[in-house]
DNA sequence: ATGGTCGGGGTCCGA
């Protein structure tokens, strides 16, 4: 079973490479970041006619996350726990089953938590400690689960083509890192890390002062995987070229392959 | 030394 996750900024923008992006590599699932549209606004048909189901979480405006799956989305639910004045979209989960086994899967837009002193890192700091319970609880089920978005945690240094620049950012702050790391300690595999000896290797790079052309990027888009999914790991790769093209999305697909059959 | 780019929704905020 082929897994993505992609931070698309605007599935509007992003509609176009989307699609082709499914055809091109058949994901069994793909979880979406950074919509900026509600769910009525959300391009549903053109995925469907991709061969995908659709689950949206959408906003107006700004977040709102997806799960695409070729398989039937089951058990579908909306929001992370543990704050019910919480408006952003930012998280979503399903079951996609098929007859060669079930996998739990969420797709998760972190807050990016800048500027540090300020009300939006606090935010950050207790989502995650939101995102943690939900995590722990997951692992009671004992089934494959796939924890799957984007981060906004660079989780060390090597996550960075320069690190000293993320010094004073919220991606990089003790505090943020500490509890990334919290959620590995859980039980839950990068798989990026578990499956690659490249180092150097980013799932973002900024807009601004061609930071891709200098290869600044940075790795902020993870997958973090259940015991019971990471013993089916089988390889993981990031879709570089997604990032040279016309008009792309500041963040690339990064994909995991887990040795789930389809039948 | 400075500012550099996108997207959405409206002439600024979030990233």
């Amino acid at each position: 079973m082929r897994i993505a996750t992609w931070n698309v900024n605007s599935i509007r923008q992003r509609l176009d490479y989307t699609v082709g992006w499914l055809r091109a590599n058949q994901p069994d699932v793909v979880c979406l970041q950074e919509l900026k549209c509600t769910d009525d606004a959300f391009p549903r048909l053109e995925i469907e006619g991709a061969g995908y189901n659709v689950a949206v979480h959408g906003q107006k405006g700004f977040n709102g996350v997806a799960i695409l799956s070729r398989h039937p989305l089951e058990d579908v639910m909306t929001g992370l726990p543990g704050d019910d004045a919480d408006e952003q979209s930012r998280y979503l989960e399903a079951t996609i089953s098929t007859d060669g086994g079930s996998v739990r899967i969420a797709s998760i837009y972190l807050p990016n938590g800048n500027p540090i002193a300020s009300p939006k890192f606090d935010y950050k700091l207790a989502w995650m400690d939101r995102l943690t319970a939900r995590a722990r609880m997951l692992l009671e089920l004992e089934v494959p689960v796939v924890l799957a978005g984007d981060y906004n945690i660079i989780p060390m240094p090597i996550d960075a083509r320069f690190p000293e620049n993320w010094l004073a950012d919220a991606l990089f702050q003790p505090e943020s890192r500490g509890r990334f790391r919290a959620l590995a300690a859980l039980g839950y595999t990068d798989a990026l890390r578990a499956c690659s000896d490249d180092e150097k290797i980013y799932s973002f790079w900024d807009y601004q002062a061609g930071a891709f052309q200098k290869n600044n990027g940075i790795r902020i888009d993870h997958l973090m995987l259940s015991p019971q999914a990471a013993d089916r790991l089988k390889a993981t790769w990031i879709d570089r070229d997604e990032r040279a093209r016309d008009k792309p999305s500041d963040h690339v697909p990064v994909v995991v392959e887990l040795e789930i059959p389809i039948r």
